[in-house]
DNA sequence: TGTCATTGCGCC
DNA sequence: AAAGGGCGCAATGACA
């Protein structure tokens, strides 16, 4: 593929570039946060990004998006395009081999300047005054550095592409946080309550909670902490019962009378704790959920959130995510989305020519000669470097059948074992070993050890790259969406658009097309299918 | 009283 | 049905 084949669309190049700072062609922007904003004028730099935007829809270039974006979302101001210094510098150093350096626009300019260069990782202690913010030139330094570094590598288009999905998404980010999901608190009240009795005060147990409690201290015929992992494991030796951890599925293997209250007070109390009133009080402002999404924030290029727990929302919350009057949500999700990227990035005529269909498991049982569940056993074995089972087995017919896709994964896996480093189809790259695991690796562990990066890095390439493809589609999604669409929720493989009524067939065939624009801009052209099942629905539980 | 590691479990 | 990897979060318990 050609690099140039993935600079078209919404990504393009960086010619048309405003920095957001001061100078010539640039624009003032006050220092955002901290004492140094100014007093009077809030709105003053904000209507000029919006008058640019409008004529000439630029790239912005901005040292941190949350801090300058946010602001400007405040006074209704969207852009298209940006270049986010930190995410990119982060990208870079990790490229680079230099995992750990800060990563902020400033370290950025120290380094170059030569200058101390300040610890603006999240280890380090907090800083009692936000920093004076980067001067314009300081801005335009920064950028033809990276423009610099990102020319001279290897697969630079991917690079810039790689860039360009990471910017969108921390604009994404901003705007998911700055709308919300719709979130009916009423509902969400009504739940607990009926799940786990009416509110208490705080610190104390639900009712459902305390019965469930007793229960378990009844059977065991002595008082009993169900959170307590040490006094249940001693109450159940005292009853005869040797455990070694009180995880569920080890629970529900054992038979006494404390297991059926203890595991219903285990799922509800996780409820309570984790999704209940206190945190709804925290999380829930104007009926709608508004976390803190953190891009880039797992290793592999997934989102992570910082509060707000959005990513491990439970299930059984999902009727509580409902769309206003006369709107609707629409949810799409990507069918097998690991396998297909799989697919592509390894050139495999024949997993390629399986991922073309809708279902790519039968589609892969069909040539592997056996039935769906061997033939998905066998393809996740692969990816994530599985052994339990029929694994083995299973893995032979595999590297015969799918040779060059077996053998993407096992060098990846080799990689991660030796201690190297692996990089995602768009260039993102694993984190270097660590000095423990240096040291364990010639230790009497060290296969162990050896073992478990190869499982990690077998997984990042895979991982890294379907991230990837999401971004991708979420960049292209968004630039496509009808207004006043918005995109309201997105976890890894599936998003969500919070749309009026009408609009719902406009919205899910954006969706469509922003899946097969990904897939171009990724992989260029290719068999593979990228399969998004998009529904409009009401309620968020009504989409699977 | 605070910090830190561990355990367990939610999501993909 | 699950397996694998990745996370965040709450509660406990050890320790300073």
């Amino acid at each position: 593929m050609s690099p140039a084949a993935v600079l078209s669309g919404p990504f393009g190049t960086l010619d048309h570039v405003y920095v957001v700072v001061a100078g010539e062609r640039l624009l003032p922007v006050p220092p955002v946060g901290g004492a140094a904003r100014p007093a009077g004028r809030p709105g003053h730099w904000a209507a000029a990004v919006r008058e640019l935007e409008a004529a000439e829809g630029p790239r912005w270039v901005w040292a941190d998006t949350r801090e300058t974006y946010a602001p400007l979302l405040e006074q209704g101001v969207r852009v298209a395009r940006c270049h986010d210094l930190a995410l990119t510098e982060g990208l870079l150093l990790a490229h680079e081999g230099r995992h750990g350096e800060p990563r902020s626009a400033r370290a950025a300019h120290a380094r170059l300047r030569g200058l101390p260069v300040p610890d603006d990782r999240p280890s380090a202690p907090g800083t009692l005054f936000a920093p004076e913010p980067l001067g314009a030139e300081a801005v335009a330094e920064v950028l033809a550095d990276q423009l610099r570094r990102i020319a001279a590598l290897p697969e630079p288009g991917r690079f810039r592409l790689l860039v360009a999905a990471e910017s969108a998404g921390a604009l994404v980010a901003d705007e998911m946080a700055h709308d919300g999901m719709p979130w009916r608190r009423d509902v969400h009240d009504a739940l607990l309550t009926d799940l786990l009795g009416p509110r208490p005060v705080h610190g104390m147990r639900p009712a459902r909670l305390q019965t469930l409690a007793d229960e378990v201290a009844a059977a065991f015929g002595r008082p009993v902490n169900p959170d307590s992992v040490q006094q249940l494991v001693k109450a159940f030796k005292g009853a005869g019962v040797a455990l070694k951890t009180t995880r569920q599925w080890e629970l529900k293997r054992i038979d006494h009378p404390a297991v059926t209250p203890l595991l219903a007070y285990k799922e509800l109390a996780r409820l309570h704790s984790a999704h209940g009133w206190a945190w709804a009080d925290q999380w829930v402002r104007g009926g709608r959920l508004r976390p803190e999404y953190v891009v880039g924030g797992v290793v592999s290029g997934r989102w992570a959130t910082s509060g707000g727990g959005a990513l491990q929302i439970p299930k059984v919350l999902r009727r509580v995510v409902l769309a206003d009057d006369g709107w609707l949500l629409v949810v799409a999700d990507a069918a097998q989305l690991e396998p297909r990227v799989l697919a592509a990035m390894a050139g495999d005529v024949g997993l390629a020519r399986a991922a073309g269909e809708i279902d790519l498991y039968s589609a892969l049982a069909r040539s592997f000669g056996g039935e769906r569940d061997h033939a998905k056993i066998a393809m996740l074995s692969a990816m994530y470097g599985g052994t339990s089972g029929d694994a083995s087995k299973l893995l032979a017919v595999m590297r015969r059948r799918f040779p060059k896709a077996y053998q993407f994964v096992e060098d990846a896996a080799k990689a991660g074992e030796e201690g190297r480093i692996v990089r995602s189809w768009l260039g993102r790259t694993s984190p270097p070993p660590s000095q423990r695991w240096k040291e364990l690796v010639s230790g009497p562990e060290g296969s162990r050890a050896a073992r478990d990066r190869g499982r990690f890095t077998r997984n990042f390439v895979v991982q890294g790259t379907a991230a990837e493809w999401a971004l991708a589609l979420l960049a292209v999604l968004r630039g496509r969406l009808p207004e006043p669409a918005r995109l309201v929720f997105f976890q890894h493989d599936e998003v969500m658009v919070h749309c009026p009524a009408e609009l719902a067939d406009e919205v899910i065939a954006a969706v469509t097309e922003a899946a097969a624009e990904a897939t171009r801009l990724l992989f260029g052209p290719t068999p593979v299918r990228f399969p998004m099942g998009a529904v409009a629905v009401e309620s968020y539980a009504d989409a699977k």
